[in-house]
DNA sequence: TTCCATGTTCCGCA
DNA sequence: TTGCGGAACATGGA
């Protein structure tokens, strides 16, 4: 689930739930998800404190802590999200990490599948080194950047824009949706793009990861000729009814429509 | 039982 | 040097 309108609707979720709570604890049920960092690290630091402000990069989630410039980074995998509860009740699902605030209430981050993280960085540049995260697809990339990416990659369209350390934010199923949107076939070399399609291209991510935040990412809320709720064998295009085809592309499965995204030559 | 899955990383090869 | 395929990681559903 987690790609950039994902996280960008969770961190909406904590900012509504969990801003200028003091924590009281932190419990982490799993020590594979706060990877190379010792769980004390966030046991000790964090009690005491507040959340104080957030911001996401790409797929990562960046919580401010008051009075300190630590910073409490979530990544979440193929499965990750937060659940917020008011009340007493026994953890349900996959809990990771479990942060209890000093009114009882609970932020819980849980992931089934472990690939995610929860780790605490000294600050913003500390994060940026390890992570080596290009722009933000949303809120930094703009016409000239993309244009560079563009035009510089070696590598097919559907890798360039899911290339992180290019562009931050999107994955598998938002590069297939953008692409289907602007009518490029996923294989095609990203530099062999015409100007024409590189600005509608450009357009169409903004607009894309724009409609899916604001769809709230439920696939029943998006425009009806969205490529997301026909992502599966066996369904066909929401544009024409062609049937939808699946591939690989650098490993990954892509979606498309054999019709309306011509193959390239 | 086998294959596949929204993520990232690492290795070998072209 | 860049990009690709494949494997690995961890877990569960079809």
């Amino acid at each position: 689930m987690p790609e950039l309108p994902d996280v960008e609707l969770f961190r909406k979720y904590l900012d509504s739930t969990s801003l200028h709570k003091t924590i009281e604890e932190v419990d982490v049920r799993s020590e594979q998800v706060v990877g190379d960092r010792q769980p004390e690290e966030l046991t000790t630091v964090l009690p005491g404190r507040q959340f104080y402000s957030s911001l996401r990069q790409g797929k990562h989630l960046l919580v401010e802590l008051k009075k300190s410039n630590y910073l409490l980074e979530f990544h979440f995998g193929m499965t990750g999200f937060f659940n917020y509860l008011t009340t007493q009740e026994k953890l349900t699902g996959h809990p990771r990490v479990v942060f209890t605030f000093v009114d009882g209430t609970r932020l819980v981050y849980d992931c089934q599948r472990k690939l995610g993280e929860v780790s605490l960085f000294e600050n913003f540049d500390g994060f940026l080194s390890v992570k080596n995260l290009g722009p933000d697809a949303l809120n930094q990339v703009d016409r000239s950047k993309f244009e560079r990416i563009f035009t510089n990659s070696r590598a097919m369209a559907k890798s360039t824009l899911m290339k992180q350390e290019k562009i931050a934010g999107i994955g598998n199923i938002y590069s297939d949706e953008i692409l289907f949107q602007t009518g490029i076939h996923p294989r095609v070399k990203a530099s062999t793009l015409a100007k024409e399609e590189r600005d509608r291209l450009f357009k169409k991510m903004k607009e894309v990861l724009n409609t899916a935040i604001e769809s709230e990412v439920e696939p029943e809320k998006m425009p009806p000729d969205y490529l997301l709720p026909h992502r599966s064998p066996g369904s066909s295009c929401p544009k024409c009814g062609e049937d939808i085809e699946k591939t690989k592309v650098s490993g990954r499965s892509a979606y498309f429509c054999p019709r309306c995204q011509k193959a390239p030559k």
